[in-house]
RNA sequence: GCCCGGGUAGCUCAGUGGCAGAGCAGCGCACUCGUAAUGCGCAGGUCGUGGGUUCAAAUCCCACCUCGGGCUCCA
């Protein structure tokens, strides 16, 4: 009687296989369906293939396309196969790295000669791995010593350096995902004459795949590093059945009906005049009303929380940047200087800081006045490289709602904590809910200030971001050069996450500018300064509201809240004194005569996306009422009263 | 800044060496209509900019500007 093993399954139950057998074995035990979805084994540490054999006494766990884990190691493998292909059509073709992301995957190549690929290309390597696909050939892992595996990829060049990584016990979490075995081997994965360092688990065999497209191609770093050769990158999403991959495309012309350039342009909200330049924006007059009432209801919610409102002017004598440590920090993301008369450099701000600073400066300050706290809308230029700019969220001339806290280092905790309160109170009423934190620590070699210092500041907005009960991500060396930052990452309504408000402590500005207080002790003392932007820049959070609302503002924000339609001309007086009698509740309000039929009205303004559209015909001029349409309803409302309307909007605009 | 792909009418796009096109939007006239496109007509383009090749360039070549997707960077 042959050696038996028994595993357990995460039902609890256990089976009892032949010695020798392997997940594959476990999975078709089970049941045929389970054999054929079966990806990899779950053995308690990690993934394995189906094809290693089973530990006696195991819990196991069968892993399927359906799952975060399955889908990513699905997308590993059909990176795998990718490069497989783009080997067989650039025979000497160097590869770097194929990890699994978000939705998909990525390879990165170096082609011989220099050769870039080019979009065509991408049809003939999708064909090419329709083939690998259809020839079913299974993945087959070996391990090899490390000077194996340096002379087996003798020719690529990349793999070996991954490989001499591993082996100088260097290896960073990028790599992890092309290494294998245990400290002093390495693994490769073997198909049909094909072989690629990497950890694995894999799928059985290329016919697991299938469900995937090439998307784009782009140009990537090796390892990050600009000054490290840029290689040819091929994004590519893939997914576990036909219908998971076309829910994921139709998800994606979804993210792009909403994209708030092309929202801008459709709803007449602001343009980018090649005229005035790159990552330069105009808000035309509907996208003003947005902005405006945006930053009006800001500006009365700063004032309720105690801040008061500064004024500072666009450019500045070179000094006060080379005080502030702009010019040594910052100066590459700076417009170049002005010259006059030889004598003085003028700079644009790409910061409010020290600005606000001179105004705390302008006199002595007691310890009576402090928290002071700073506000201003204030322009910012920063010359973005050329290849960075995007839409609104990435620009060279922005409006930050900026503000800076003096506060003295007793009253710095507690300013964190009701600051992020305040924070998120604001994003909420903008509508936006689902939050993270994340905490950026000192970038390594790009600031000023002693460890001491950056220690203290990073642990109280750690401290300030813990109490608020919100998931906080670490963002190692991603602080500003004078101080760690708070930033609130804020989920969209299509579940994307946006970067907006940033808190930072600052302890060196202080310090530059020579800032003081004097306390209760009739000393002098040194203020701790907090800075912080909760939109982050006007901007970005009008495209940030636009994309999660998807144009269809909430009332209190629409640029026109309502249009009056009169079925025919003779209806056009009555829609006159509707839209009077709305407007004098502040309602925004416009009328569209009846040169045209209702139904192309009514088309109009579905397009663009008025929150009430009022149809007023023969019944309504009798009865003093109108017919609602609102946005998002299923059928009109008729013969509401005028003043019934005019209640419902009213409660409907919080402000 | 680097890699790939674009730029033709206000918008979306067709046009690959031989007269610059369509739909929508705009304007005019007619239609006066109860909830997602009324009809007819008119007008609208130095084909991103500048060079070059050619008898002839939107089309081929070069440079630049600009937009999109990435890398790096970031509010």
């Amino acid at each position: 009687m042959p050696a038996e093993i028994s595993v357990r399954l995460p039902d609890g139950s256990t089976r009892t296989l032949p010695e020798g057998s392997t997940g594959l074995d476990l999975a078709s035990a089970i049941g045929a369906r389970l054999a054929k979805a079966a990806l990899a084994l779950d053995g308690g540490d990690g993934l394995v293939d189906l094809a290693r054999p089973l530990q006696d006494g195991a819990t196991v766990r069968i892993v399927t396309g359906d799952s975060d884990e399955g889908r990513a190691l699905l997308r590993h493998s059909t990176a795998h196969v990718m490069a497989q292909a783009v080997l067989r059509l650039w025979p000497g073709a160097h590869l770097a790295i194929g990890p699994a992301v978000q939705d998909g995957f990525y390879y990165d190549f170096e082609l011989p000669g220099g050769a870039r690929f080019r979009d065509e290309d991408l049809e003939r390597i999708e064909a090419e791995m329709r083939a690998i696909v259809g020839e079913a050939q299974p993945f087959e892992r070996e391990e090899r010593s490390i000077d194996d595996g340096l002379a087996f990829f003798a020719d690529q060049p990349f793999k070996a350096e991954i490989i001499e990584a591993v082996r100088d016990r260097a290896a960073s979490a990028e790599d992890a995902g092309e290494v294998g075995g245990e400290g002093a081997a390495v693994s490769i994965y073997r198909n049909a004459g094909f072989a690629d360092l990497c950890r694995g688990p894999h799928v059985p065999a290329t016919d697991r795949l299938g469900h995937f497209k090439l998307m784009r191609v782009a140009g990537a770093y090796w390892r990050g590093d600009e000054h490290r050769p840029q290689l040819q990158r091929i994004y590519g999403t893939a997914w576990e059945s036909k219908a998971a991959l076309e829910a994921h495309l139709h998800r994606l012309e979804e993210a792009e009906r909403r994209d708030h350039r092309r929202l801008g342009a459709e709803l007449d909200l602001f343009s980018f005049p090649e005229e005035i330049g790159s990552g330069l924006a105009v808000f035309h007059p509907k996208g003003g009303v947005v902005r405006r009432v945006m930053e009006e209801h800001s500006r009365r919610r700063h004032e309720a929380a105690g801040y008061e409102f500064v004024y500072s002017p666009h450019i500045t004598k070179a000094d006060l940047f080379e005080v502030s440590g702009h010019l040594d920090w910052y100066e590459e993301s700076m417009f170049p200087a002005m010259e006059l008369d030889g004598e003085h450099r003028y700079f644009l701000k790409p910061m409010n800081c020290p600005f606000h600073i001179l105004v705390y400066r302008s006199r002595p300050r007691s310890y009576r006045e402090l928290p002071q706290r700073m506000f201003e809308l204030g322009t910012v230029y920063r010359y973005e490289k050329s290849g960075v700019v995007h839409g609104l969220t990435r620009v060279r001339g922005m409006t930050q709602d900026d503000a800076h806290i003096f506060c003295t280092r007793e009253q710095m905790d507690g300013e964190l904590r009701s600051l992020l309160g305040f924070v998120l109170e604001l994003l909420r009423e903008y509508g936006l809910d689902d939050f993270y934190l994340e905490l950026s620590t000192r970038p390594p070699g790009k600031s000023v200030g002693s460890d001491e210092e950056w220690g203290v500041a990073t642990e109280a907005l750690r401290t300030a971001a813990l109490e608020e009960g919100l998931q906080l991500v670490l963002d190692e060396g991603g602080g500003a050069f004078y101080g760690p930052k708070i930033s609130v990452q804020a989920r969209d309504a299509i579940g994307r996450t946006w970067q907006m408000s940033t808190i930072q402590l600052d302890f060196q500005l202080p310090q530059r500018f020579g800032l003081t207080y004097v306390g209760a002790d009739n000393e002098r003392h040194r203020p701790v300064m907090i800075h912080r932007a909760l939109f982050g820049s006007v901007e970005r959070f009008f495209a940030v509201l636009l994309e999660h609302y998807a144009g269809a503002l909430p009332l209190w924000l629409a640029p026109m809240q309502a249009r009056v339609l009169p079925v025919r001309d003779d209806h056009g007086p009555y829609a006159e004194e509707v839209a009077a009698r709305l407007r004098r509740d502040g309602r925004r309000v416009d009328v569209e005569h009846a040169a045209e039929p209702l139904g192309a009205r009514v088309r109009r303004g579905r397009l663009e996306k008025l929150p009430y559209l009022l149809v007023v015909g023969d019944d309504d001029v009798a009865a003093g009422t109108v017919g609602v349409n609102a946005r998002g309803a299923d059928a009109p409302e008729r013969g509401v009263p005028v003043d019934e309307l005019a209640a419902r909007l009213s409660a409907e605009v919080p402000v």
